[in-house]
DNA sequence: TGTAACTTTCAGTAAGTTCTGAAACTTTTA
DNA sequence: TAAAAGTTTCAGAACTTACTGAAAGTTACA
């Protein structure tokens, strides 16, 4: 296989694995094309190698600028932007659990506390206030879990998570 | 705030949760119903409650049976089928990630080693097998830590993961 | 300050997903 | 074995999300 070929095969995977994670596929794609180039690229040539529109390409791009997974890159005597992909896996995973965190989890938290208030009597109430006792258990101990993760630098990852699956 | 009004409520967060990690709202919140309600409900309870088709009723619980999150239960003398949702958290999470892992992360790592074969030697060609690589490493250290999570119980899920982040 | 180079926005359209409802199928029981 | 009760399927409709392309907005230089 040459390089053309699995740099195509790299961007499809990834866009796929986007979409099911509720990632939009076309910035699943633009990060995929920026994670594995060996130097920045701009809006043109993004639009270019993924045939996208350049709409399309500039909010995707921005978008994964505020995730923090894309970095501008301004070279000097040129007036355009040129983006470079993190590479680092374990930031890029850092900045995704982060972002969702953020996004899903506290929102969560706040409903769940928000419905903690039902104390009535009956089988229905009971029931529902076990479930969202332990949804909150669960989910705080993940969220501290994910807290020190984010805190937590690669090396230590590598290191505890080795000790723990052991 | 009543019980109803909870039940509502903590549906609705089920089902926008579920959306964006990429799981249809009807089968977030079929499963959020069965969840909470102390006792197994026929489709057409269901049906009612959520204000939805048949068709779309049967299509999401056999969904959900399929994932392990939602059985059968057949009442003597009475021929209707009834769903009964699993209760316990940690059986639900464990369920949710054995059946991401084999559909996602799995086609991830057979993409990955495919495109192992690429070893021209330009910028593009090693970069893109760093990346590949590093993605590798990544997902197999997750993977095996899945496994060991699947496997294990809830109380060691407890145990350990609070001892590791401490 | 004018204009060229580049970036951003957004209304309309395309693509993709989910839902409905009615018909086909299966099972049970009289 | 007929028909009643229940379940499943699926084509098309409704809805949701993503994309295009052109126009508006910025910035940078002469």
């Amino acid at each position: 296989m040459d390089w053309k070929e699995g740099k195509e095969k790299f961007i499809q995977a990834w866009g796929a694995l986007g979409t099911e994670w509720g990632v939009n596929r076309t910035m699943a794609q633009v990060h995929a094309l920026l994670m594995i180039s060996p130097y920045s690229l701009s809006a043109d040539e993004i639009m270019e190698d993924l045939q996208i529109s350049r709409g399309n390409a500039n909010m995707n791009i921005r978008a994964l600028m505020d995730w923090g997974l894309v970095y501008k890159e301004l070279r000097p005597g040129d007036r355009k932007e040129y983006f470079i992909g993190e590479k680092d896996m374990w930031k890029v995973v850092r900045q995704i659990i982060i972002n969702r965190k953020k996004k899903e989890l506290e929102p969560m938290l706040k409903v769940l506390d928000e419905i903690s208030g039902v104390t009535e009597d009956c089988d229905e109430a009971i029931s529902l206030a076990k479930t969202v006792n332990d949804i909150k258990m669960f989910s705080s101990k993940a969220d501290s879990t994910l807290d020190k993760l984010i805190k937590a630098d690669s090396n230590w990852f590598v290191g505890t998570f080795m000790k723990m699956i052991k």
